[in-house]
RNA sequence: CGGGGCGUAGCGCAGCCUGGUAGCGCGCCUGCUUUGGGAGCAGGAUGUCGGAGGUUCGAAUCCUCUCGCCCCGACCA
């Protein structure tokens, strides 16, 4: 008997939260560090995830009338100057083209040469080189509206990067519309983080709050930007989509007009909107555990893996024709628009075999030995709950899809009963800086609702001193009255505070 | 970008202070034994010790520079 370990995973949550998040992505096989600072390898079992989101994104999108397109990777430097705003917001942290190609050196070394008479910038996001575009394509009221999304990478030269919340380079998709009309627009942005809501709720199975940025967290550019926030289980927020109303403010950058019905020109309104491979790893932080990854079956590469019981030497053919008619049998069902998914893993390792199922985070695992296939019936063990038992062979076919249900939903009944356990309304300032002062690791404190009069000052104030952040001022807060959780004056609404990623 | 820590086999680490040419555990390969569970025994493979310079007869070890990772901060999806 080897030594007993408990969790899969060293450290625990508990113990190190940051170093548990770091290893259950590298047990999960999802990704890898590239040689390149801030890059990340995303490997087949963590890209089929992101496959899985895009396709399901893709529909949802596609279903209110928006169509994909493909912008360049390069924007003229120019470019970038059209909103002021937008220039203080990204120019820190552009990637710069400015030669076209290498020579050899003295030394014989490749070194940039041709140098560019306007440095090209690696886009950091689209606004401008698509309004670009949408001034071309926009002369009459009739043109209106222009709904587009594109999937792509883009670059932001971050100075810390952890892999899936922040790398330097990251996949994401955006959304960019351009409208008539200002209620339009702002209509257009509720309604995509909308799509964002259901999609991050029903698809990841993690319970957001939806609400509007403070200023100062607003999009650099933005009148108004809207988001989703969800809570990790180390009590942090992380911001799963944004979606913002733009106002006319790109419109005039790029000279998007337009002739209205009564013949007079007009700036368009523009919106855009984002989610990007940032919900995978806040997909990890909410359902984990110290075993590893935990996915939701209906983003999750495979539903069910068998793991057939063989044995070295001996006639498996029994068991391995068992095997594939069960993958067969579990194919042929259709779990929300997509075939039930099913991994065989036929390798004579003993029971490492099936940690490393765990570890990756698919939702069912079966054992399958030939006293299972003599009694018709598998051993079937579920990754949310742990709980292991023999079943009717049939009666797990014709079940499958409930099952996966099931899992799906207790992850977010379980995402949901965390944040819950942890969000409190605070009035008093004492306890609110006590709450958060010894809010380090694991314990990050909370979901707070506190009051805010809206002061720069405030918000600035708490940032300074605690780290915790304005994360949205929630659709649902109801007006009440209050006092400013920092100065004490008058507030209407409470909103949200945490420590945030 | 500032402060701190760290890069040695696929993974986790020891060795470094006091230079002498690399080791342990897990994993991997082979064989036998096991078999409803992260197996046991025996044998075996794998490292330009992150990279580049320097000091030295000799560098994983000392010095300089550099790249990367992790943590804290500032910044940010």
């Amino acid at each position: 008997m080897a030594k007993k370990i408990k969790t899969a995973i060293t450290p625990t949550r508990e113990e190190d939260y940051s170093q548990w998040y770091q290893e259950v992505i590298k047990a999960s096989d999802m990704a890898e560090n590239s040689p390149v600072r801030g890059c990340m390898v995303i490997k087949p079992w963590g890209f089929a995830l992101w496959e899985n989101i895009m396709y399901e994104m893709n529909a949802m999108f596609k279903e209110t009338g928006v169509r994909n397109t493909y912008f360049p990777l390069f924007i003229p430097l120019s470019y970038l100057e059209r909103e002021a705003e937008h220039v203080d917001g990204f120019a820190k942290e552009c990637a710069v083209v400015t030669h076209h190609k290498l020579e050899k050196g003295a030394d014989g070394r490749l070194v940039p040469a041709g140098e560019l008479a306007e440095p090209l910038i690696v886009r950091p996001t689209s606004e401008t080189i698509i309004g670009e575009s949408m001034s071309k394509w926009t002369t009459s009221y009739r043109d209106l509206p222009i709904l587009l999304n594109q999937w792509a990478n883009v670059v932001r030269w971050e100075m810390r990067t952890r892999m899936f919340l922040r790398t330097s380079e990251f996949l994401w998709q955006e959304g960019h519309t351009a409208h008539a009309t200002k209620a339009e627009a702002q209509e257009r942005t509720l309604q995509m983080l909308d799509v964002y809501t259901r999609f991050v709720e029903d698809y990841l199975a993690m319970p957001v709050i939806c609400g509007r940025k403070t200023e100062s967290e607003r999009f650099p550019g933005a009148d108004n930007t809207t988001c989703i926030e969800a809570m990790m289980q180390d009590k942090r927020a992380l911001q799963a989509g944004t979606s913002h109303f733009l106002g006319q403010n790109f419109a005039k950058g790029s000279n998007i007009k337009f002739q209205n019905e009564e013949g007079q020109e007009a700036y368009a309104w523009t919106t855009s909107w984002g989610t990007s491979t940032r919900m995978i790893g806040g997909m990890i932080m909410v359902h984990s555990d110290d075993d590893g990854l935990i996915m939701p079956p209906r983003v999750a590469p495979a539903h069910v893996v068998i793991l057939p019981i063989i044995k070295k030497g001996g006639d498996n053919a029994e068991v391995m024709e068992s095997t594939n008619a069960l993958k067969q049998a579990l194919n042929a069902k259709i779990y929300h628009g997509r075939r039930v998914e099913v991994e065989i893993d036929a390798r004579d390792i003993g029971g490492a075999r099936g940690w490393d199922w765990v570890k990756k985070g698919i939702p069912v695992r079966i054992e399958l030995g030939p006293k299972d296939i003599a009694n018709n019936a598998v051993f079937m063990a579920r990754r949310d709950t742990n709980e292991k038992k023999a079943m009717d062979r049939d009666a797990f076919i014709n079940g499958i899809i409930d099952l996966l249900d099931d899992i799906q939903g207790t992850l977010f009944q379980r995402a949901l009963d965390f944040r819950k356990a942890h969000t409190l309304s605070i009035d008093s300032k004492e306890k609110f800086y006590t709450l958060y002062k010894g809010a380090t690791g694991y314990e990050n404190g909370a979901f707070v609702y506190s009051h805010w009069c809206g002061s720069k000052v405030c918000e600035e104030t708490i940032k300074k001193d605690l780290s915790v952040t304005i994360r949205c001022i929630p659709f649902d807060s109801p007006a009440e009255e209050g006092a400013c959780i920092c100065c004490g004056n008058g507030s209407k609404r409470r909103v949200l505070f945490a420590k945030a990623y």
